[in-house]
DNA sequence: CTTGATACG
DNA sequence: CGTAGCAAG
């Protein structure tokens, strides 16, 4: 295998081979020139509707939770993540692949005041790899680290905090890798967390957000045909995640907006992919069954910058 | 030790402890304010006189040599180093820790027609390390690579051209390292790379230029009392400069500028130290005794930004 | 501090 | 492409 290749063939994420696209004219064209066959369509892109603030019943949101895989805390904090989180606001900020030990975070985020309570787990062995956090605004009952299994919880993957309603775990699923090399371990992890999520949901509704690693169906990528072999895309992973929802948690975003295509969280820095919306959906918002009708809306900021994935956030009634 | 603290306690390159300087007012000062005595100095600069283009015996240079340690070709040439070269327009230059395999160069000086033979020596082994060219107007009747000792020609850091009338010989001397880890291998490159020096000599007048990674007396460096045991400045590399001269090579720039303090051609890109001109003389012009006579100026262009060396001038009549 | 190689995504 | 760590200077 070549060194440094520019392209590495078929079934990396973010190609796109030329399939015509269906719904083509749908988004904003540059005029209305008389388009002849192969007239040059601008990306397809996705705009996020105005945020619900109450429930289908009708309760104002009691609760605003924002995920993001922020690729690099360092990184995405010198290009002003922080500062577009001050503006949302959320009550409970979480982030993946903070790749950063507690003490090397910067110290504006380490001592940051909006939020007193602050949890950061990082990967044992290697440094600057994986990591998540959750901020609180108020005092979780209980924060936990892991999923309670040796072999899955070395790599600083999962928060769970306890409030008095509810659960809310945030996870930074593992990557299938490059030729799916982790693939197989992927599925151990998918039974084992699903089991944890499981147990928690049995003692009180949960809150699941994070990075997912998966795209579900083939509206949530845009080039489902190409990425059948590409980690994120598998039938191993998209039966991993259809199995979870069966254990009885909703997929919030594809709950509210079952067939809105084009709806991504994640595009590749490479070939441009971002400007191209040539995206994945890999972060979500899930929830018990109980909680359905509680959910005010799930959101992608899919116009935030500052890391290779996009924020997400959620209101619910609780 | 620490993994990354902010100082390494005493003894690195570049650190400045607080010594009166004799000759402290000899450069620009801000403005004619009435000094008192812990008057806050500006940095002690450097200026370069005007290129003399003639030999003492008054003939005009035929040749025009330069030659840069670029810390990374591929760097410095995004920071425009070769549109510097371009308006200096040696006859040869000469270029050093290239770190760059050649199917990597970028095309702009891989090509360059103004230079139509061009050669490149790199790492055997590490890809990315050390690394010297040597790039010509006019081809040279013989080129090689290395001393001629298997052991020390595995880091591409020699290359020789014969011309009718000299040798013109680059080199980027091994480092002694951190700790003065390869002190001991360094004294045996010394020994090797004189006695290949002085089998040249015996042929043809030679000239070599690059990074000998040494200042030879307590001038050539900004703080000498705190780096005598730094590498660049400890007495075995100080004396193997020593027996380099005394084998009938003459140090060009101080031969012409026997007290000329601050004239330096490496500064770290630590603690703000070019600014400062807290640097070292570690890149040179030597020439065969023969050759005194012919050299018109040596120069430091000390002025001229894209590595943490500065490029150096020769012209020679020969 | 800055380079480049490497791992990972 | 981009973020980390690392080795080297």
């Amino acid at each position: 295998m070549p060194k440094r290749g520019k392209k590495q063939g078929g079934g990396d994420s973010g190609e796109e081979p030329e399939v015509p696209e269906p719904e083509a004219k749908k988004n904003k064209k540059e005029g209305a020139k008389g388009a002849k066959e192969k007239a040059v369509e601008g990306p397809i892109l996705y705009q996020d509707p105005p945020d619900k603030l109450a429930s289908p019943g009708g309760k104002r949101y009691t609760l605003k939770v924002t995920s993001w895989n922020v690729d690099g805390l360092r990184a995405w904090f010198k290009k002003k993540g922080l500062e577009w989180v001050r503006e949302e606001g959320p009550d409970v900020l979480c982030l993946q692949e903070t790749k950063c030990a507690e003490k090397l975070l910067p110290p504006e985020i380490r001592d940051m005041p909006e939020y007193p309570h602050k949890y950061w787990a990082c990967s044992d062995d290697k440094e600057g790899y994986s990591g998540v956090a959750l901020l609180s605004k108020t005092e979780p009952l209980n924060v936990t680290y892991g999923i309670g299994e040796e072999e899955h919880d070395k790599e600083g993957r999962v928060i769970t905090a306890e409030f008095p309603s509810h659960f809310l775990v945030t996870a930074y699923v593992p990557n299938a890798g490059r030729g799916l090399v982790r693939l197989e371990y992927r599925q151990q992890w998918d039974i084992a967390f699903r089991a944890y999520l499981k147990g928690l949901d049995a003692r009180k509704p949960l809150i699941l957000c994070g990075d997912l690693n998966v795209a579900h169906k083939e509206i949530d990528l845009k080039n489902p045909k190409g990425n059948k072999k590409s980690a994120g895309f598998t039938p191993q992973e998209r039966e991993g995640f259809g199995e979870l929802l069966a254990a009885g948690f909703l997929d919030t975003f594809r709950h509210l907006y079952p067939d809105t295509p084009y709806a991504y969280t994640f595009w590749t820095y490479m070939m441009n992919a971002r400007a191209k919306n040539v995206g994945w959906r890999l972060d979500y918002f899930l929830v018990s069954q109980s909680l359905q009708g509680a959910v005010c809306d799930s959101k992608i900021r899919n116009q935030v910058m500052g890391s290779d994935h996009c924020p997400i956030t959620l209101y619910v009634a609780l």
